[in-house]
DNA sequence: GTTGCCCTTGACGCGCGGGTCAGGGGTTAG
DNA sequence: CTAACCCCTGACCCGCGCGTCAAGGGCAAC
């Protein structure tokens, strides 16, 4: 299987694949005779776990720093939701949980100082001019 | 005033100013005979109202579409929370406020779906070891 | 005059997750 | 054999809000 139906199976792209294997979350793959990437379906079902991490809101940093660990989950099929061998487990999920409060916190704190402050004086009928 | 105490006299930078300025949110001030910009106490003030604003997470696009109306704002003083004119009337706050909904909302769900897997199944006895 | 800080414009850097060329070579159907 | 598509690497691009550097000129104090 070559990089652009390995990345389609997984549904992304090409250089998403390179992109993950530079930055250390894929392993590089073994090569044709004329160095064309040979993906298998357990790279494709790991593409599959990185793609949801990231859509999760991991990092690609946050990937890799359990890249090891991924192989935990990249059978032939992913545990729907409660099955065993979750996500990391080594910090960073709680990190990220961490991260994304604090944001939601500042977001909210920005929401309420401007709404408080841009209570709609009326300075010119509504702006609904254009 | 120059540019350095001007900036000084906001809270900010002279790269900032020149930034707004490039940016339509600072109409271009007088110019001495060499170049220099010249500032006095009202752009002082504008840039304040400016940063009190990127500070509520208005963008600088969100400023620029009403700096014509920012006049409104920036007297000597700014009005402390109650007082006329306030920020800018145009829609642009409403918008922001539904993005920043928005984002809050993405961020929670994405919180939700990452501690609904990270449900932290004891892989390895909580990765403490380094 | 001269030192030393301030000003000018222009251009690149950052962090993130890739997109999008550009210039070459592989692969396969007709 | 050739066309059409795929793959390779390397490099620049995006948005945001400036920070930072570079090369030159101004301004005030001594």
């Amino acid at each position: 299987m070559r990089i652009g139906d390995a990345a389609a199976a997984a549904g992304t792209t090409p250089r998403a694949l390179r992109f993950y294997e530079q930055r250390g979350l894929l392993t590089p793959p073994p090569r044709t005779a004329t160095g064309q990437r040979e993906y298998g379906p357990r790279e494709v079902a790991r593409v599959r776990i990185i793609r949801e991490l990231l859509s999760l809101g991991l990092t690609i940093e946050d990937v890799r720093s359990c890249a090891d660990r991924l192989h935990l989950l990249d059978g032939d099929r992913l545990p729907p939701r409660g099955g065993p061998g979750c996500t990391t487990s080594s910090g960073v999920v709680e990190r990220r949980l961490a991260a994304l409060d604090a944001e939601i916190a500042r977001l909210s704190r920005l929401r309420e100082q401007l709404s408080d402050r841009a209570r709609l004086p009326a300075v010119e009928a509504g702006g609904a001019e254009h």
